[in-house]
DNA sequence: CAAAGCTGTATTATTCATCATACAGGTTCC
DNA sequence: GGAACCTGTATGATGAATAATACAGCTTTG
């Protein structure tokens, strides 16, 4: 006899509404039902769809105006930026400039058995653990914890990393970088993360793993990155590439990529287009 | 006087012991600490802490045996599927496992504007709007929802789309696709992506828009998806290109897929440990 | 074996989200 | 202006999640 936990009802209404807003069922600009008939609709009390559309407003997806109505806003006024992927490092060297990072914790240590694993390091063997935040306008957006071997981590002070993009102190060392892997997923926000990223707990974030490989296979850096999805996403191109037998999608490189594209064409799908504000590298 | 809406002790427990599991401050076949410590550790009762457990045994993290303990369950054996980017699908080809496509909704009308901006369709103009499941093992791990312009659509019947790759459609359609943007990000279940991929509302989930454009630049195909993290992630191998005074990493194309690396790099987990308390439970 | 610790389970009290209802005040439309 | 909407706000009643406590049964340790 388990009470199967139904989160909050007010969670649910929210998600819903949600989901009709960005699948565009509502248009934006349009007048969503009365709190009466959202309540009657989905069979709760009106407190409770206010608690909704209370989230909703927090977001900014809905724009409530007192005896008139509830509004969808015009989202795309707001949009995350867009990391591209297919220039991935660099891209983020060049934010790490115009960005401010916020040190939270630096030391040494005993990694854990997957970091080392991944790190291909020795048993035994310390690493340096950071753990930063990124902002930009003074709003965070990302939440990265770094792992690098000692051995590295000892060339460079922890003012210096709170100072300048990690990889670029790790190559300062003596050490070249030259492939590296890298998994996107989705997690929910713990305790820690939300409370960095300004979050309440539980909200989705997006993560990126990379660890970086020196020549001779050996890691040299284990990024765990958590990324504010209403900040920040991933975005590629992709070419046809192959013969008819054996089509494939491949990631458009070396394409010019002067970020204008985007200002008249928006190929950002989802909340997408017409880039009023938001990004710009230069703040 | 908003009462800050606090969902849910329980979630924020399982948040909790979910982010040390994951971040390997709790080795795999450890034992964590007993429910009466938890719930002291947290100002909760042991009831709470006790959910919390049901959720992370749930969840296939960690194990308990009465009498025993709760144990940290090996995550390193089932890993989510891996997609390269560049290659999307037919890497779960290659590996020769079952997926199976069930469609949930099929029809045409007016797209919302956002979709109709995307695909750049004149107003008034119809789209085919469908929406599928993919199973693997009989597991659903991805829900789609794709818009296509009607006059592609109308080449292929209701029944070709739950058999065959709709990329596969609407190029038998004459149509030539050459070029594709996408995006890359997170959000939470709703209502029916949760139902449909078997999962709890409010569920974190990896989200992929896509718009695949034939050569004249109008768009032939919106795809939104939803995955489930827990069962699918997207990987990708990254290398340094260019010279010194201009380095970037660049995606890896054509490697090699039989790579091991995939299989347990791909391990997200980690973050700082801070405390330092716990780990230490040996044995 | 016995003690100590653990998970599994049940019971009751308390706290908090939700409900149902009512009313104030703004907006829209006739 | 006035009727019919709407959002904003407050009230007490109800129900669900949590707290506090107790005990059974199993596992490990000495």
């Amino acid at each position: 006899m388990k009470s199967a936990v139904e989160p909050l009802k007010a969670r649910r209404i929210y998600l819903l509404l949600r989901d009709r807003i960005v699948a565009g069922e509502l248009p934006p600009g349009g007048r969503l039902p009365g709190e009466p008939a959202l309540a009657a609709e989905h069979a709760v009390s009106r407190v409770t769809v206010r608690r909704a559309l209370d989230l909703l407003e927090k977001e900014g997806l809905v724009q409530r105006k007192a005896g008139s109505g509830t509004f969808v806003h015009d989202t795309r006024a707001v949009r995350p930026i867009v990391a591209d992927l297919s220039n991935v490092l660099s891209h983020l060297i060049d934010m790490g400039r115009s960005t401010d990072v916020k040190l939270l914790s630096f030391g040494y240590g005993i990694p854990s058995e997957s970091i080392a694993e991944s790190l291909g390091l020795k048993p035994g063997e310390r690493v340096q653990r950071s753990v930063r935040v990124r902002l930009i306008d003074g709003e965070p957006f990302s939440y990265l914890t770094t792992h690098v071997p000692e051995w590295i981590g000892l060339t460079y002070s922890e003012a210096e990393l709170a100072a300048r993009p990690l990889l670029e102190l790790i190559e300062r060392s003596g050490v070249t970088t030259e492939r590296a892997t890298q998994a996107i997923n989705a997690t929910l926000a713990g305790p820690e993360a939300a409370a960095a990223l300004d979050l309440e707990i539980g909200s989705p974030l997006l993560t990126l793993t990379r660890i970086v490989y020196e020549p001779s296979g050996r890691g040299v850096e284990h990024l765990h990155a958590l990324y504010r999805p209403d900040r920040y996403s991933f975005h590629m191109d992709l070419v046809r590439t192959g013969n008819d037998g054996e089509r494939r999608w491949s990631p458009a490189l070396g394409w010019p990529r002067t970020d204008k594209s985007k200002t008249d064409k928006s190929k950002l799908g989802e909340k997408p287009t017409r880039s009023t504000r938001a990004i710009k590298q230069r703040s």
